[in-house]
DNA sequence: AGCCAGGCAAGTG
DNA sequence: CACTTGCATGGC
């Protein structure tokens, strides 16, 4: 296969891909001649970013991109790639006006200092069941961790595609990870997680709770929440990052945290509830605000 | 050494 | 319903 489509789009705001692609959101992606997740970054250049998914068609692409101050770039083996580029980034909503609606709705300036500390942080959106398991695999774990075994379990189970000799490799669809035993799992270093992966697997292959979400956003939580290993918060992630759902605020330890110190009014005395209360607040881009906000305080605890 | 990381399931009262 | 406990693992 060779990356024989290209492209770029134009953005007012530049895009800062690192931040995007490294916060949290996402754990499908991986750098080009480096590592991930690495503060002192020697070099100057812009990075580039590449990802390897399944069409509907059931064909395996791989798209690349790097960013470079007003334009983004884009590759791929895939002649539709341009339009994966755009779901992936939501480049069709416009980023200034919501992180001005955002800055009016915020009560203390907090949301207004996330923004401006990362004006090109993007919220992303990605495939509803790499979403579902990346985020299965996030709880008590470090955001480089849960990176480390989506690229295990992408290596162990998943599609490849070789480009110029190099192999990449797919996150593994429902199907190809049903032969992975709980045991093989553990092995992939995903700890006491292996068992919510192994029994939401299954439940997706035998259509026990097919992956066929509900539109509605409090129905889809609640059918989310039936998945072993997904909770509150894990489902609020996955309807942030894997089903589009702007609104929702997924809150863990740094957005309690946050809320503590910010929105002492709206912390609850569980997540859940919290969670309900920021929305409210910020309305439908909240789970924007918590995007910014969330990474605000990572960086400022030196994480 | 102990605490913590994008929490959750299962058990108890 | 609200609250407690065990759970893998690595970095600081």
């Amino acid at each position: 296969m060779t990356l024989e489509y290209n492209g770029k789009f134009k953005t007012d705001i530049p895009i800062d891909l690192e931040t995007t692609i490294e916060s949290g959101q996402t754990f499908l992606w991986n750098k080009e001649n480096g590592t991930m997740f690495n503060n002192n970054n020697i070099s100057n250049e812009n990075p580039t970013y590449y990802t390897v998914r399944h069409t509907k068609e059931d064909e395996i692409i791989v798209l690349k991109l790097k960013s470079n101050n007003n334009y983004l770039f884009w590759e791929s083996t895939y002649k539709n790639g341009r339009n994966q580029i755009k779901s992936f980034l939501q480049l069709d909503k416009n980023i200034g006006e919501i992180q001005s609606e955002l800055i009016n709705k915020d009560t203390n300036g907090i949301i207004e200092k996330s923004i401006n500390s990362f004006p090109g942080l993007r919220i992303i959106n990605e495939p509803l069941f790499p979403t579902l398991i990346s985020f299965i695999c996030s709880t008590q774990m470090r955001v480089e961790r849960i990176h480390n075994m989506i690229n295990n379990l992408s290596k162990s189970f998943g599609s490849c595609i070789t480009i110029d000799e190099k192999q990449y490799y797919a996150f593994p669809t429902p199907s190809e990870l049903s032969i992975a035993t709980e045991d093989e799992l553990r092995d992939l270093k995903l700890g006491y997680r292996a068992s919510y992966v192994s029994k939401t697997v299954n439940n997706i292959n035998n259509n026990t709770i097919p992956l066929q979400v509900p539109n509605d956003v409090t129905e889809a939580r609640k059918y989310l929440e039936k998945y072993t290993g997904v909770g509150p918060k894990v489902a609020d992630c996955v309807l942030l990052y894997g089903l589009g759902f702007t609104s929702v605020v997924p809150v863990d330890t740094w957005i309690e945290r946050a809320a503590e110190t910010y929105y002492p009014n709206h912390l609850k005395k569980n997540r859940d509830d919290t969670a309900r209360s920021l929305e409210s607040l910020f309305g439908t881009y909240a789970g924007f605000a918590q995007a910014y906000l969330f990474h605000y305080m990572r960086t400022e605890n030196q994480l």
